[in-house]
DNA sequence: GTCTATAAATCGATAGAC
DNA sequence: GTCTATCGATTTATAGAC
C-alpha cells in the first residue's frame, strides 16, 4: 500500500514525499531493535529524521499505520527471500533447502522485523486483514516446492501419524489451487512453515544457546528433517 | 530465589514481606498482557496495588530484577505443568501426549507469562544464567519419556535424515544423565520441545487463523507427528 | 518500610502560525 | 507541509521526612 506511493513519482513534490515515507519508514526499521516493536515511537522517528514530531502524522496518521506498513513490508520482504531463493528447475530437496536458508539469512540481517512478524504480539494492535495475503507467500513457496513433487509423483507417502481432514481450514484447503493436497499434504506444510519460523526463533532469540553447537549446522539438518516429514526425498 | 523468601515465613514481619512479595509478582503478571513484557513499569505495579512508587524498591530493586523473577517463576510453573501431567507408570504415547496437553493448557491460562518466555526477547535485559535450569525442566521431562522408551527397548530407529553428532552442544549430550543418548536421540528431543513451543505460539498469536479449523484438535496431531518422529509409537 | 516530593526524561496527539 | 508550543499523561529512580 504505502509502496504503491513510492512507484512512479511522477512529480517533484511526490518523489520527494516518497523519498520521506521511506526514511520513516527506514528509521522505523532502525528503532525496533532499541526499544522493542510496542516501544515503537513515531516522536523518536521525527527526532532522528530531524523533523518535527507533528510533521510525520502527514505521512502516517498514527503508529498503528506505521506499524502496519512495517509488517506488510516484512511479511513481502521474506516472501521475496523465499522466492529468490527457489530455483524451480532444480531438484526439490534442493529446492527446499535454498529456501530454508533464504529465510534464515534474512531473519538473521533483519532479526526485529523477524520478531516484529512472529514474535509477541504488540498489545493493543491488530493487524488487518490485507497483512493476511503477504503473510501467506514464504509458506506457498514452500508448498509449491512440494505442489510440483507431487506431480512429479516423486512425494513419498504420510508417515504414520495421519490428519483429520476436519482439523484444516476450508479456505486452507484451497492454498494452492491445482496442486490437489489432501489433508496430510496441506497439514504437512503447516507443519513444515510452523518448523522453519520455531527454528528461526530459537535461534535468534538463544534458546539454542549451549543446546546447539552449530547454529548453521543445525539449521540445515532442521531443514532436511522438516523436508523430508513433508515427502521430499533428501540424498 | 525470590520463593525462597516465602518458604518458611517465620515472624509477621518476614509473612507481611513474602505476601506483598506475592501480590506484587501477580500484579506484574497481570500487567504483562497489557502492554507487553518491554513496558512492565514498576510505577504501574505499584499503582495497581495502591502503594508509594518507591516502596516498590523495597522488594525489587529494579526493573529487570522483577523481570527476571517472572521469568524464573513463569519457567518454574511450565516445569511444574509438564511434570505435573506425567503418568511415568503410562505407555510413552499417552506420556507425551499428557506432557504436551499440559504445556499448551498453561500457555493458554497464562498466554503473556508464555510471551514473556519464549515470544520477542525484551529489548536491553538479558537473563541470568539461573533461569537455564528452570528453563530445561519442561524439555526435560519430554527426554524422560524419551529415555523410559528407549530403556524398554520400544523406541523407534532415526528416520532417515540424520543428525551429525558435531551440531550438538558437549554439555547437552549429558542433558539426561544416564540416558545414553546419541546425537539423533538428543537432536529428536530439541526439535520436539521446538515444535511444541513453536505450534503453541502460532496458536497464540493467531498464525493459524483460518488455517487449521480446530485448534485442540491439530494441537494434538501435532504431539502424535513429534512424538513418532521422536521414535514413539502412537497407535 | 512507607510516605511525599522531585528530577529529568519520555510518550501520542492536537492547535494554530506561517 | 512544516514549524513552535502545548496538553496531559507516562516512565525510572532518588532524596529525605516520618
Amino acid at each position: 500500500m504505502y509502496t504503491d506511493l513510492m512507484n512512479a513519482p511522477r512529480t517533484a513534490r511526490q518523489r520527494a514525499r516518497a523519498e520521506l515515507t521511506r526514511e520513516i519508514l527506514d528509521a522505523a526499521r532502525r528503532q525496533l531493535g532499541e526499544a522493542g516493536p510496542s516501544a515503537l515511537s513515531l516522536r523518536a522517528v521525527a527526532r532522528e529524521l530531524g523533523m518535527a514530531s507533528s510533521a510525520i502524522y502527514r505521512y502516517f496518521k498514527s503508529r498503528d499505520e506505521l506499524l502496519t506498513a512495517l509488517i506488510i513490508e516484512g511479511y513481502d520482504e521474506i516472501g521475496d527471500a523465499a522466492e529468490a531463493a527457489d530455483d524451480p528447475a532444480a531438484e526439490p530437496d534442493e529446492r527446499w533447502t535454498a529456501i530454508w536458508r533464504g529465510v534464515r539469512e534474512w531473519a538473521l540481517t533483519n532479526r526485529h522485523e523477524f520478531a516484529l512478524l512472529f514474535g509477541t504480539p504488540v498489545p493493543g494492535y491488530a493487524a488487518p486483514p490485507q497483512a493476511a495475503v503477504a503473510a501467506g507467500r514464504m509458506p506457498l513457496a514452500l508448498a509449491r516446492v512440494v505442489a510440483d513433487a507431487k506431480a512429479a509423483g516423486v512425494l513419498a507417502p504420510p508417515p504414520a501419524p495421519t490428519c483429520d481432514p476436519a482439523l484444516i481450514d476450508a479456505g486452507t484447503a484451497e492454498l494452492l489451487p491445482g496442486a490437489g493436497f489432501d489433508a496430510d499434504e496441506t497439514a504437512r506444510v503447516i507443519l513444515a512453515w510452523n518448523r522453519l519460523v520455531g527454528i528461526v526463533s530459537y535461534e535468534l532469540h538463544g534458546h539454542l544457546h549451549r543446546v546447539t553447537a552449530d547454529d548453521a549446522g543445525f539449521f540445515d539438518y532442521t531443514a532436511r528433517v522438516s523436508g523430508a516429514f513433508a515427502g521430499l526425498r533428501f540424498a
